[in-house]
RNA sequence: GCGCCUGUAGCUCAGUUGGAUAGAGCAACGGCUUUCUAAGCCGUGUGCCAGAGGUUCGAAUCCUCUCAGGCGCACCA
């Protein structure tokens, strides 16, 4: 437990206490207990800690405000706890201010724990599935790929510092109508190469990566499916094309620092009958009926204002099916304790059918939750240019990288909540001035190094480091700042939302910058040097924890 | 027409799930280096929190409506 929760608990303790003992002597009654919630004022003066808990109680108690604030403070035993003085201001709050000895232990808990510093067990045992990205495997990756990328990667990694057994999964959409079309692309091209005059379809895949797979397989092959049934041979392009692509869609995102555990095949879903009995489940429960030659889930029955196909008139079943399949394979199957995908904003809709679908299966919804991430905008020259796959003019992740590098990528992708639409300007991006706060980050953590090289030969362990000595405000700033970082953690895992943790390294390396600045560290006074040491080492730890979540490298020299 | 997301400083965004005087970065201006990396630090302004009602001790935050932008509303995914 990091020392922000032992103080936490104690003062919510102490605040029970208090109210148990205004209660006892008469000073007001009470029918509910308040919560016992603690906020962080904003303002300095105000204390670490603050509550409302005297502004809760006047309707049951009759009192006012002021008047319980005043029997709780009375009645408050703060002997022995890291609680200093408390205050009553403003309305009624009642604000705690701490011996300053608190910030002392965040540094010593650092120290200890060095590169878990920041970790927790609150969900310890339980399992994680994260799902991303996800995308068709019908061209290479694009840059709208890079966001979710970025918070699938990221959130999970938080998940994993909160305790849970993380699974990153890529559901691999090799079956279904983009396949076929993939397929009749393919086709078209290659008997197009091989001279023949065919109409290329209308709503195919235009980008020249389809005509390159083919030209390669043609160089491998010659044209001697050209004489093969439309059918078998669009099979047999599929299967080529969609090996090379999944290959690169490895590579490509390995090089973006996304490691998968699972890549989930939609197809399996077919082949092993999981489709099938999923059907018959539905069926039993009653929550399919057909017309119109389909079969339709009731998700009227779930709130929804329509309900949706599950297999079509021609037999074949829909996306939204094999996703049912594919969602009771994980929580029935594998036993996941929760399921979190990151879609883009444009996949809203589905989120209430397919919890809909899965309360008709018998799993709890509330384990299933979907980040909505607005889509990118990519802004050229001030312009807006739509990114289309079909129309061949994604930019590929892999430029995108090239240009920009991993680091900065997932950083920028990563800087906003997913909820925020979000503008990717291609210029802004590629230019690599101090106005990418990466930069900001990246060179507090060699400058802290680079201290740490020079003072290896000087820190003389004959004196003892003396914590205390640290009293500057920018110190403490400091100090407070890294208590914070297990905080951020869980809050990030809470509210799904990873942008969190990049903040967060903004702010430390701004609380870093104004102590480098304000304090040197190398002085004569031994056991403040020492102290200064360990308190930079400190944060050079949490920087590297931090960025380490975020998949961003912490550079020891720039 | 219906649903979801968004609307906060000139720009990009935070705002601890209802708290006290609404904050950062960028941009603008002015300062800081005989000493550990100036890719840095310090200082100076700006707000009808889109608008109107409501809920209560208290609202950027919750409810209703209006306006503006984005995204959905397929036997596509």
């Amino acid at each position: 437990m990091y020392i922000r929760e032992k103080i936490e608990e104690q003062i919510k303790q102490i605040m029970a206490d208090a109210l148990n003992k205004s209660v006892a002597g008469g000073a007001f009654s009470i029918e509910t207990m308040p919560d016992l919630f603690l906020e962080m004022p904003r303002e300095k003066e105000h204390g670490e800690y603050s509550t409302n808990m005297a502004m809760q109680l006047p309707k049951q108690t009759r009192k006012s405000p002021r008047y319980i604030a005043e029997a709780l403070v009375e009645n408050m035993e703060t002997e022995g706890s890291y609680i200093d003085t408390v205050e009553i201001a403003g309305p009624g709050f009642i604000n705690f201010k701490l011996k300053k000895i608190w910030q002392y232990s965040a540094l010593e808990e650092i120290s200890a724990l060095k590169e878990n510093y920041g970790r927790s067990t609150k969900n310890t045992g339980k399992t994680f599935n994260m799902e991303f990205i996800s995308a068709n495997p019908t061209g290479p990756m694009h840059m709208g790929n890079a966001r979710g990328g970025a918070i699938g990667d990221i959130l999970a990694s938080v998940a994993n510092w909160t305790g849970y057994e993380v699974t990153r999964e890529f559901y691999i959409n090799d079956a279904g109508n983009q396949i076929v079309k993939f397929g009749d692309s393919l086709d078209a091209r290659y008997r197009q190469l091989l001279g023949e005059e065919v109409l290329f379809p209308a709503d195919g895949y235009q980008g020249d990566d389809i005509t390159e797979h083919m030209k390669d397989f043609i160089a491998l092959e010659g044209d001697q499916h050209l004489a093969l049934e439309s059918h078998a041979r669009k099979e047999i392009l599929v299967e080529y094309a969609l090996e090379k692509n999944l290959t690169q869609i490895k590579k490509d995102l390995e090089t973006y620092g996304i490691h998968y555990d699972v890549w989930f095949s939609e197809q399996s879903l077919y082949d092993s009958g999981a489709i099938e009995s999923t059907i018959e489940l539905l069926k039993k429960g009653g929550f399919a009926y057909e017309q119109d030659g389909a079969l339709w889930f009731k998700a009227t029955s779930f709130g929804s204002d329509k309900d949706d196909v599950l297999i079509r008139a021609n037999g074949l079943p829909t996306y939204f099916m094999a996703d049912i399949a594919y969602h009771m394979d994980k929580f029935i199957n594998r036993g996941f304790d929760r399921c979190i995908n990151v879609w883009g904003a444009d996949h809203h809709g589905h989120i209430a059918r397919l919890k809909g679908a899965l309360t008709a299966v018998e799993i709890n919804p509330n384990q299933f939750e979907v980040v909505i991430m607005q889509l990118v905008r990519l802004l050229r020259n001030g312009e807006v240019a739509r990114m289309s796959k079909r129309q061949g003019k994604a930019i590929a992740l892999t430029d995108l990288i090239d240009e920009v590098g991993v680091d900065a990528t997932r950083f920028f992708f990563n800087l906003r909540s997913p909820d925020s639409h979000f503008d990717f300007d291609l210029a802004l991006a590629i230019e690599q001035s101090s106005d990418n706060p990466v930069f900001y980050v990246q060179y507090a953590h060699a400058r802290i190094c680079s201290i740490i090289r020079q003072m290896a030969e000087e820190v003389n362990d004959e004196v003892p480091m003396d914590l205390t000595r640290l009293i500057e405000k920018e110190e403490f700033h400091l100090l407070e700042t890294l208590s914070l970082f297990p905080n951020e953690i869980l809050l990030a895992e809470e509210r799904l939302d990873p942008s969190r943790i990049t903040r967060y390294t903004i702010e430390l390396a701004s609380a870093f910058h104004s102590f480098y600045n304000a304090c040197h560290v190398r002085v004569e006074d031994f056991p403040l040097m020492n102290a200064r040491v360990a308190l930079i080492e400190a944060t050079q730890q949490v920087i590297q924890n931090a960025l380490g979540i975020l998949g961003v490298t912490a550079p020891e020299r720039m």
